[in-house]
DNA sequence: CATGGGATTGACT
DNA sequence: GTCAATCCCATGC
């Protein structure tokens, strides 16, 4: 796989939302392509930079290209890549992803936390899904998207031009109306509900 | 120092 | 459709 560069995500954060699906996220020997996306920025309500510089969103204003890794609702670690120039609070939240490889182990993760055997299109179909298949935690905060643990890759030829849907996105009170939502049409993999 | 909310999921009705 | 679980940290007294 090769990893996407700096240059990648030093851009507006909703060419790279959109640009990410197709792309590849790899960790520790599990992979899988990304299908959904979503673009947080700090002029955004629901953005977690919107309240300024803070200990939490240290990372999303700083380099791009790197991990910015949280917990939510005091359970999930949810995975987004730092966009936009050092100094501006952005970033893509990684929504879902079509599992490629390593899926025995994602099985075995969300089988162990559902107490029962996880079907593969539950395994990445949503932000707190996918990190916990691929074993990513709040330990990857601020890491590098193209050194690892947690890699991010071009997408493959199949993936090199994907029909996507734009939507709202999920679960936010706060500037719902906004269509900074993208999904890879008719994928089974993008979370509920579909746009 | 106490409180409350959140970019979610899974179990249940 | 409803609801609890559970942690980080922003805010306010």
């Amino acid at each position: 796989m090769s990893a996407l560069g700096g240059a990648f995500y030093e851009r507006p954060v909703l060419e790279v939302a959109r640009e990410l699906i197709g792309c590849t996220v790899e960790h520790r020997g599990v992979s899988g392509v990304i299908v959904e996306t979503e673009a947080y920025h700090e002029s955004d309500p629901a953005c977690h930079a919107y309240a300024g510089l803070t200990p939490r969103t240290r990372t999303l204003f700083g380099d791009p290209g790197r991990a910015y890794v949280y917990r939510s609702y005091g359970i999930h670690a949810l995975l987004n890549a730092v966009c936009e120039p050092e100094g501006v609070g952005a970033a893509v939240l990684i929504r879902a992803l079509a599992p490629l490889t390593g899926t025995e182990q994602m099985a075995a993760r969300r089988g162990a936390l559902l107490g029962r055997a996880a079907r593969e299109h539950e395994l990445c179909s949503g932000p707190g899904r996918l990190t916990q298949a691929m074993g990513i935690t709040l330990e990857e905060d601020g890491g590098d998207l193209s050194a690892g643990p947690v890699v991010i890759g071009v997408p493959s030829e199949e993936w090199s031009a994907p029909e996507i849907v734009q939507g709202t996105r999920i679960g936010i009170t706060r500037a719902i109306d906004l269509p900074w939502r993208f999904c890879a049409v008719g994928n089974r993999h993008v979370s509920r509900p579909r746009p």
